[in-house]
DNA sequence: TACATACAC
DNA sequence: GATGGTGTATGTA
């Protein structure tokens, strides 16, 4: 608690110095909280006819006074102060390489620095792979369509108190992704919202991978709605030149193919590597194809013309700090790589420059699974809920489901996180690693508990837990299993010997298993064996 | 390790 | 009157 009030103590004394500040800078301030209430998606297809401004007008008018406005509001100043603060920074940079020599040196020799890194970027710029980026248009919108045909004639959309898609009929009216549904009945009085299904949005998206499976085997669904593929074993495989009429043509026929058999619209981006693809498959959505040609002059010229938000990972804090220093283009961040180098970390920085060459990733694989890092559930209320036992039967009600999960997909947890968000839009988290590791509803929600309590009292309106640190349940429990002998196994539950069988092991442990023996085991067993091991080992294990 | 923030969809 | 849920990465202390 004490965190919290000292950083907002600081924001507020901030806050009086930027006080004394001109008319100017007054509507400056105002505009950018208009385009942060806009939301994060205005940038989404289907916008081009829309007159962006009287939209925020009216989505500015509409949050007015909301506690969720004063969040925001409070939000984009911290982020104007910033951005000033870093504004001043530059200045500085700027004078000193105007007056002291030791700095001008120094720039110069880390400009060089950075010269030689993209060099050996650029060396390494691999143009051997033709990747596809492939977005269904307007996703859960289009499912809906299917099912009901009229959907297709009037402005729609998908989602519950908060929009998850809208279709292009709606997007005229400006109503947008993460659009809250009153804002968006504002803006288009007649718009149908209908409640989300994700079953069935999963059925279609099944339905349309496995039309592309014939083109790659390995492809990697990114989202329900987005897959990369890697077209170059077809393309070689069907001994298919790699030109740019070629490749058009293939992704073409993919495109027909989907939209005829599956019903749903596709919008592909043909490029190097994801990164060029992802960028690709949104300049001419919907229904429609682009193709960066894959060659090392043209990715440059492509990127350097390139606002900085269309890269996938910036988003609107970091394109507000990047225009902040005039950067407008990922050109621009080239010329000004010096500059950023100061300015921003390491990893950041690199990553910047990264992108701005338009290098990215050509490895298309799905890890499925087996690489997920937490999992979790959370909850917002229709009115916020004070500390007590209403709020702690929620966290019940959230650590079954978690455990549902958990046990769905044969996980086990050694940290866990209880998240909550007060009624004025402040987001905090709790986090303890376990000295051991849990799955079942009871001890997920002990631990919680006691997480939360820790926070009392509270008046939220969200209220989450997470699980992490997962691993396997099964390797688990087979890294700590003993071969006692040839062909045979103890249980680390019970110490029952038993047939060196997978199956005969796994289905023995189930019935066996219960929190207060694996306790007592792990316990016991805790100094004997290590507690960590890498998932690949036992993975390995497993393949014998 | 713990927490906050940013980001994507 | 009113602004979601799930998951990842990264910076900081």
């Amino acid at each position: 608690m004490k965190q919290w009030k000292s950083q907002n103590e600081d924001i507020e004394k901030e806050k009086n110095i930027f006080d004394i500040h001109n008319d100017e800078d007054e509507l400056d301030y105002e505009a950018t909280l208009k385009r942060r209430l806009a939301g994060p998606s205005v940038l989404k297809s289907g916008q081009e006819s829309v007159d962006q401004e009287r939209i925020n007008e009216i989505i500015y008018e509409a949050s007015k006074g909301s506690k969720y406005f004063e969040a925001e509001q409070k939000r984009d100043l911290e982020l104007r102060m910033r951005i000033e603060r870093v504004r001043q920074e530059v200045k500085e940079y700027y004078r000193k390489l105007e007056h002291n020599n030791a700095f001008q040196k120094e720039w110069a020799e880390r400009t060089d620095q950075i010269d030689t890194y993209m060099q050996e970027l650029q060396s390494c710029r691999d143009l051997s792979q033709v990747i596809v980026h492939v977005d269904c248009d307007a996703f859960y919108a289009s499912v809906e369509e299917l099912r009901n045909e009229k959907l297709k004639n009037i402005p729609m959309a998908v989602g519950k108190g908060v929009l998850c898609t809208a279709n292009y009929m709606a997007r005229k009216f400006g109503v947008r992704s993460a659009m809250p549904e009153f804002i968006a009945k504002k803006l288009c009085p007649e718009l149908v919202v209908l409640p989300l299904d994700i079953p069935e949005y999963a059925v279609k998206s099944k339905e349309i991978q496995n039309l592309l499976l014939e083109y790659d085997q390995n492809l990697c669904p990114a989202s329900i709605d987005e897959v990369y593929m890697n077209l170059t074993p077809y393309m070689n495989r069907n001994k298919l030149n790699k030109d740019e009429d070629t490749m058009q043509q293939v992704i073409m026929e993919i495109r027909n193919k989907v939209l005829k058999i599956t019903g749903v619209s596709i919008s592909c981006g043909i490029a190097a590597n994801k990164l060029l693809a992802k960028i690709a498959s949104n300049m001419k959505k919907p229904n429609d194809q682009y193709l960066v040609p894959i060659e090392a002059e043209v990715i440059e010229k492509f990127m350097s013309k390139l606002p900085t938000r269309r890269i996938n990972g910036i988003g609107r804090v970091l394109e507000q700090e990047l225009l902040g220093l005039d950067i407008e283009t990922c050109g621009d961040i080239l010329n000004n790589r010096t500059l950023l180098s100061y300015i921003f970390r390491e990893k950041t920085f690199q990553n910047l420059i990264q992108c701005s060459l338009g290098i990215g990733s050509t490895i298309v694989q799905d890890f499925g699974d087996s690489y997920r890092k937490s999992i979790g559930c959370e909850i917002t209320f229709s009115n916020a809920i004070a500390s007590g036992g209403l709020l702690e039967s929620k966290l019940q009600a959230l650590c079954q489901s978690l455990a549902e999960s958990l046990s769905k997909r044969d996980l086990i947890a050694n940290s866990i996180s209880v998240k909550i968000k007060t009624d004025t839009f402040q987001v905090h988290t709790r986090q303890k690693n376990l000295r051991e590791y849990i799955f079942n509803d009871t001890d997920l929600f002990c631990e919680a508990l006691r997480l939360l309590r820790m926070e009392y009292p509270l008046r939220i309106r969200l209220l989450g837990v997470r699980a992490s640190k997962l691993t396997n349940k099964a390797s688990y429990i087979a890294s700590r299993i003993k071969f006692s002998k040839q062909n045979s196994v103890s249980c680390p539950v019970c110490r029952i010997d038993l047939k060196d069988d997978l199956a005969v092991v796994n289905q023995h442990i189930d019935l066996c298993l219960n929190t207060e023996t694996v306790k007592k085991v792990i316990d016991n067993e805790k100094k004997e064996i290590p507690l960590k091991r890498k998932r690949n080992t036992i993975d390995a294990f497993f393949r014998h």
